[in-house]
RNA sequence: GGGCCGGUAGCUCAGGUGGUAGAGCACCGGACUUUUAAUCCGGGUGUCGAAGGUUCGAGUCCUUCCCGGCUCACCA
């Protein structure tokens, strides 16, 4: 009755597992050991030998390794697969040709459980490449069975929290996280040929700044102070570009106190960069080339299919203002010289709802947002925004209401943001102070008074942009959910 | 935080109007020496998310709470 407890756990299937565990032990066998190399990966198998015919034998002895996720016993004879993480490839193991000693431990193996392998690779009648198993050896024993071999794991909540076990039975979502990777890789080949310099800048903020997202707040107790986890490297990126690196860039976390939705993680990657003497419009064309070349490498072509539709990436993309893409895709006829109590109106019209003491930028920018920006499926450039909306970005060259900056769109999910800095020291300390004032005290909110500075010692005119890491590859996946493109998503923590 | 939906065996799911908890797979025992979701015979392994309440009796009805999904709000 007693005995070792997995966490807990009392199901039937994990006390039975348990004790042939300690049977095992009693033998004095050596169980969770490390004295196994296998020789071959699994796919090498396959590669060297998937061509073989039904039922001929290689004479090749592999050594390999892999945890069994199936059986088919058949008397005398026992059928098993493994998988590697590789591949998968099927064990046979013949009662003669293993002795009854051997044979008898493997029916006591169990799905789950990691296996170390030798024996000869040939191909059963039916066609299946196999190993000929002449000795296994136990590498790891698996106390918890895993999901059923054919529906395998849907419940969203068990995927997220043992994503372990969903990487085990859903190949798809190994899958996934292999693009993750080589969106990643492709995202640093680009910038490297190009000059960019990686740079990696605290994640320890004392003022939070950036962006206007709220903080996670910390405490460093050798100081006593309080600390706040990063909502955006911006301002330090910058502090760089005065210090006289021309092209930079970070590709790592922030972290932001805000809800969580399908497209909202509290802590989320995002890649931002910063070119000094570029404007803009260069960072437009540098977006094209890189996002095409991320899909080319990725993909081996620059068309997609995200939720349905086909999403091209080849060419230019529609590079159109904030208020002109208004009028084109929601058909509102607004401009900027409408007073804010027309602007409040024209907006309710639409039945979008401004919030209280919105400005006219905010207002203009919350129509655009809800009637414009789920339409804008392939890549789109939305440019000069309102400026009171953009505080760390350069007055428009043509109209000081607005700001040189963009966002891009592609599937109707925004994916990046840049604009040319605003490198003005004084011109920033007041656009902080207008901003400072207009949000009221509720937020404690400081300025980041060595940021402006870094500014007041000079820095070169500058294009910076910030894209959305999670964003990106839900859309070169497919993926519905952010949560489904981060290994281990949020979740609230487990009750008992 | 609001609205809607959900939580039953290891997994995937059934369980009209309240009346002794079910299926498939997995698992356990038996048969079977080239199977492919192997097959055949036998076995149900459960704190029905949690705690209260109503009732002779609650998986089912009521209340509160926990966790998740979708969505709205905040944000990227």
């Amino acid at each position: 009755m007693s005995g070792p407890k997995a966490m807990g756990e009392t199901s039937e299937i994990v006390r039975q597992r348990i004790e042939k565990l300690e049977k095992l032990k009693q033998e004095g066998k050596k169980i969770y050991q490390c004295d196994f190399s296998p020789q071959e990966r699994l796919v090498e198998i396959r590669e060297k030998y998937g061509g073989l015919e039904s039922g001929a034998a290689t004479g090749f002895m592999a050594r390999v390794a892999g945890r069994v996720m199936a059986f088919r016993e058949h008397g005398k004879a026992i059928f098993a697969e493994i998988t590697d993480g590789s591949d998968t490839l099927q064990l046979y193991v013949n009662f003669k040709k293993v002795g009854a000693e051997q044979f008898a431990e493997f029916q006591d193996i169990d799905v789950g459980d990691w296996l170390g392998v030798e024996g000869e690779v040939f191909k059963t009648r039916r066609g299946e490449l196999s190993i000929d198993v002449q000795m296994f050896i136990l590498l790891s024993k698996a106390l918890r069975p895993l999901p059923e071999k054919y529906h395998g794991l849907r419940d969203k909540e068990t995927r997220y929290r043992q994503r372990y076990v969903d990487l085990i039975v859903n190949p798809e979502v190994r899958e996934v996280f292999l693009v993750r990777n080589r969106v990643i890789r492709a995202i640093r080949e680009f910038l490297e040929a190009r000059g960019f310099l990686e740079v990696e800048t605290p994640m320890l903020h004392a003022i939070p700044g950036g962006a206007t997202a709220r903080p996670f707040r910390t405490h460093h107790n050798a100081l006593d102070i309080d600390l706040y986890l990063r909502i955006a490297p911006e301002l330090y990126l910058k502090r760089l570009i005065v210090g006289g690196f021309d092209k930079i860039y970070e590709l790592n976390r922030n972290f932001r106190n805000e809800g969580m939705s399908t497209r909202h993680n509290p802590e989320f990657t995002m890649l931002e960069l910063y070119q000094a003497f570029a404007n803009y419009q260069d960072l437009m064309d540098l977006t094209q080339e890189l996002l095409g070349y991320v899909v080319e490498q990725v993909k081996g072509e620059r068309r997609i299919v995200y939720r349905g539709q086909e999403i091209d990436f080849s060419g230019d993309w529609e590079r159109i203002s904030m208020i002109e893409a208004i009028q084109k895709y929601a058909h509102i006829q607004i401009h900027l010289d409408l007073n804010g109590e027309v602007l409040r109106k024209i907006a309710s019209e639409h039945k979008v709802v401004p919030e209280e003491g919105a400005s006219k930028g905010e207002t203009i920018n919350q129509i655009f947002e809800q009637t414009v920006a789920s339409q804008l499926i392939a890549p789109t450039f939305i440019l000069d925004y309102p400026k009171d909306i953009s505080p760390l970005a350069r007055t428009h060259a043509q109209d000081e209401r607005l700001t040189e900056r963009f966002e891009l769109f592609i599937g109707g999910e925004e994916i990046a943001n840049a604009f040319s800095e605003l490198i003005d020291p004084i011109e920033q300390r007041r656009r902080f102070e207008e901003q400072l004032e207009a949000r009221g005290e509720a937020e404690d909110r400081l300025i980041d008074e060595d940021f402006l500075r870094a500014l007041e010692y000079g820095m070169p005119p500058t294009g910076g942009e910030g894209i959305g890491i999670d964003r990106l590859i839900m859309v070169l996946t497919d993926s519905p959910s952010i949560r489904d493109v981060i290994m281990f998503p949020h979740l609230r923590p487990e009750g008992n």
